[in-house]
DNA sequence: TCTCTATATGTAATATCATAACGTATCAGA
DNA sequence: TCTGATACGTTATGATATTACATATAGAGA
């Protein structure tokens, strides 16, 4: 499975890969993976996309499993809390984490064309940030970094579009 | 005036020296800065911090300037699109740009306790996001950096919690 | 000055995103 | 079995943002 995520992978085998890996984290620090949970992850995972919460509950609903916006915000939020899913906040929406487990600060690269979402690392306490925080004495604790642009797939089907 | 924002500062001073510069700015570029353009970035700079697109509303209203949600959207899309203001998506608000003229990049500092925010610059398309981005062959136009912790004041009075 | 056109504004309606509040169900541990 | 904590179901509402269309105004050119 690739970090970056713009090109082709083995989808089925990292949908697994991160179920599992889900489910093994909260197995050890026990933490309750219900059906609603679980399947809001799997509908991220499978999707491979940032999706909004009342899509997702569009799915949910279909499938009988709720059909109020609680439902699906309430899933979001275990999911997000623990890291097992970010919400990208340039689209008020949620998509899967592609590394759960590993503690790390997202960054993401969005596809203005496509919406595609990658997820890479950032390390907001290095660099130029982390400098003017500390001298102004303010204490990061989280970020979040988005970037907006276009994607390999897309730059190529409108190369240096004026 | 400092870049940080969460010092003492001659606020009068800040406040007219940014409207003047964006009056230069508009006039440069012949854009139209219309009594309602101007009211909105005057209410940003004079609270110097981030406002949700209501609040202003409501200061809008009370003037007799306008009482519709698209007056004070238009307002503020203007303002972003010319970078006289940015909006802070992790807070759904906006605020006034601490050097309006200087092309860069927004970095926010929010306070997680007082609300307050700070603009640093952010240099999005170098460090470990731009190897990544570029890696992945992910072009970067425009980046969104927003850091939540401790403003300097707050770490005071919640020293070391937890 | 007049007229045309692009831009900006006024307003109503509605779409989209998110949470509060409260009752019920389920499950782990005493 | 009881109990407390956690999760879920549902109603209602709050907060954020946009569409669509009518009107007004500024600036360019005849």
């Amino acid at each position: 499975m690739d970090t970056i995520g713009f090109e082709q992978h083995d989808h089925k085998s990292c949908v697994q890969g991160a179920l599992s890996a889900v489910e093994a984290q909260c197995a050890a620090h026990k933490l309750q993976f219900t059906p609603v949970r679980r399947r809001v992850l799997e509908i991220l995972l499978s999707e491979h996309r940032a999706m909004g919460a009342y899509e997702i509950l569009d799915v949910l609903r279909d499938e009988g499993l709720g059909s109020q916006p609680p439902v699906a915000y309430r899933a979001l939020d275990f999911l997000v809390s623990h890291r097992f899913a970010h919400k990208v906040e340039r689209l008020n929406a949620f998509i899967a984490c592609t590394h759960p487990g590993q503690t790390h600060t997202p960054a993401f690269l969005i596809c203005r064309n496509c919406d595609a979402v990658a997820e890479a690392h950032a390390e907001p306490t290095r660099g130029i940030l982390g400098r003017a925080a500390d001298e102004a004495g303010f204490a990061i604790e989280q970020a979040v970094v988005e970037a907006v642009g276009l994607c390999p797939n897309c730059r190529e089907e409108q190369p240096a579009c004026a």
